[in-house]
DNA sequence: ATGGCATTGCAACAATGA
């Protein structure tokens, strides 16, 4: 049994101020994804999870303080492959494969489009070009865990106020269409496959005190190929870690 | 429609985020 969690941390520098470290040690997960680290490698200490036998794989934006994903696995992978090859993305730190196995792992953070329409255009492209880019390689990888920070709540059931969002960015109909057609070539949402009618977010602004009114976004996913549906033990989304403004999604699997 | 709040870079507020 593995447990895989995915955490956008909102800058890991002020997660580890916030005790980041200790909670990892406590959930001892065999492999953390995290999105917006907001770092370089060189800018942060992680010598007491190495010590632990965590190794860590870095894909940091060109710009500083913006952006950037980072994986730590207590197991070696076979292979490591950092961003999509295509011209546009892999300048702001956004993805990372580890193949272990027939499995290979990917730690994305898809743009967010919430500044305007520029924005909103490249994510878009984004995730075309992404649901393209995964369908070239289950050609020759056909089993995938891709799980991070989707900017996106799919359906109504993942968003507390639908109605007043229906316009604004990471629910827009195009978007959920998109999530729609992703897991209709072949994936599975590990949370809601596990918890159908289950009401569970994994962000909440900042603003108004909207976290302690759980008034949230489901964001944030771990989907697998079909092919791993059976090998999905549980799946859960851990709303008690307060480092960021996201909160931890976790999916426990038999590999 | 607007603003609200937090992290980071860089040393003042600007950029970014959903």
């Amino acid at each position: 049994m593995q447990k895989i969690i995915s955490y956008n941390v909102n800058g890991i520098r002020a997660a580890l101020n916030k005790g980041l470290l200790d909670w990892i040690k406590k959930m001892k997960p065999a492999m953390l994804c995290i999105q917006e680290t907001k770092a370089q490698p060189d800018q942060v200490d992680l010598t007491p999870l190495k010590k632990l036998g965590y190794d860590d794989y870095w894909h940091s934006a060109e710009k500083k303080g913006y952006s950037g994903v980072l994986i730590l696995t207590d197991q070696e992978p076979d292979k490591v492959v950092i961003g999509m090859n295509t011209s546009g993305y892999d300048s702001e730190g956004r993805l990372i494969r580890l193949d272990f196995g027939d499995i290979s792992v990917l730690n994305v953070y898809i743009p967010s489009g919430t500044t305007g329409d520029v924005r909103q255009d490249f994510k878009m492209k984004f995730l075309d070009d992404f649901l393209s880019f995964l369908t070239g390689l289950r050609k020759e990888r056909p089993d995938l865990l891709v799980c991070g920070d989707f900017n996106i709540a799919h359906r109504e059931i993942d968003i507390h106020n639908p109605v007043s969002n229906k316009n604004t960015s990471g629910f827009l109909p195009e978007e959920r269409a998109w999530i729609d057609k992703f897991l209709e070539s072949g994936f599975v949402d590990s949370f809601r496959h596990m918890h159908p009618e289950t009401v569970k977010y994994s962000w909440w602004s900042f603003r108004s005190n909207a976290r302690s009114k759980n008034l949230g976004w489901r964001l944030d996913y771990h989907m697998l190929t079909e092919s791993l549906t059976a090998r999905i033990k549980d799946a859960g989304i851990m709303n008690e870690a307060t480092h960021s403004d996201h909160c931890p999604v976790w999916v426990d699997l038999d590999i």
